[in-house]
DNA sequence: TTATACTTGACTGTAATAGTAGGGTATTGC
DNA sequence: GCAATACCCTACTATTACAGTCAAGTATAA
């Protein structure tokens, strides 16, 4: 099973673009400042996504991502999927040659697991993520900061210039 | 989560256990052969096996690996934890300083499917694993093949020695 | 036409897995 | 006793995938 930060990037940058999707596209230089995801690493991350056309992009300035389908048609395992290749847990990919061609004595128990998995990342969709109280809270508490950061960066701004003088 | 050979070699040698407990305690070079896993590797897992006491060992000739407790008290889980350090999902490994210090947006979501994975594995037993017709079947074919090898092992004798003569 | 922001590909550091090697120690049976 | 068996332990290596960087593009809105 493949399940590892790339495919948690994935989903909570997502559900950022989720809960700014009123706001118009959303840059990814947004999402890499209020989810601290490394921008080049977003940019791998959106082009599967993209591929997987889970989202679409609009170029130039004041561009971005938007979602290409509702909150509610997007589910949690076909964000995994889309950037890891599978969440398939099996030895042998699913392709049963794990014991000298033929398939190991667990090859059916991770099977097993594999369609359990996806099918409690299935039953998630960003809808259902927006709506949680936990969320709302971290996203409340993210903008606060940036706004913070804002502040700072205004000040920093004003001695720089101050500066130059 | 980290669910990868290493905790299915792990499952795969402790089932190859069970099924021939009754014989007396099984060598590592036996499930080596019947498992295709490699020895020094198998004595890695065993090693950690053992300091959770999910087996005991049994020294000298004649020796090997015996389970420590009923075939029903064991259960998946505890032998991927025992191997791996945990199967725990979350990007902060349950710390919930993932954004800033903070939980991140997803850390929830992880959490919770961490706590569903861990509930599935717990609730199957060696004992599950053994009675399942699959497992039965491949150990069928995993003891044919064994003695099949045996007769050509005794075939290769035969020529070695008369080529000595 | 310029700044913005997406797009792409090549490249690198790092960490864990997967596997190897080689030394031990305990125990049994001759 | 001593040789064979099989566990026990440590250090080492190769490989792989993730995670991240860098640098060059292209499309588009203002």
């Amino acid at each position: 099973m493949r399940l590892t930060t790339k495919g948690r990037y994935a989903v909570t940058a997502m559900l950022d673009l989720s809960i700014h999707a009123s706001e118009g596209p959303v840059s990814l230089a947004d999402i890499s400042k209020r989810q601290e995801i490394s921008l080049s690493y977003l940019e791998q991350l959106f082009s599967k996504l993209r591929k997987s056309e889970l989202v679409a992009s609009v170029r130039g300035p004041g561009g971005g991502y938007q979602l290409s389908r509702a909150l509610d048609a997007i589910f949690i395992a076909q964000i995994v999927d889309a950037v890891n290749e599978s969440i398939d847990v099996t030895n042998c990919n699913g392709k049963g040659n794990c014991n000298n061609g033929e398939i190991c004595l667990t090859h059916h128990l991770w099977e097993d697991l594999s369609v359990q998995i996806h099918k409690f990342l299935s039953g998630i969709s960003l809808a259902d993520l927006v709506a949680r109280k936990d969320v709302q809270q971290v996203s409340l508490r993210q903008q606060e900061q940036q706004e913070e950061f804002a502040h700072i960066g205004d000040r920093i701004n004003v001695i720089s210039s101050s500066r130059l003088n």
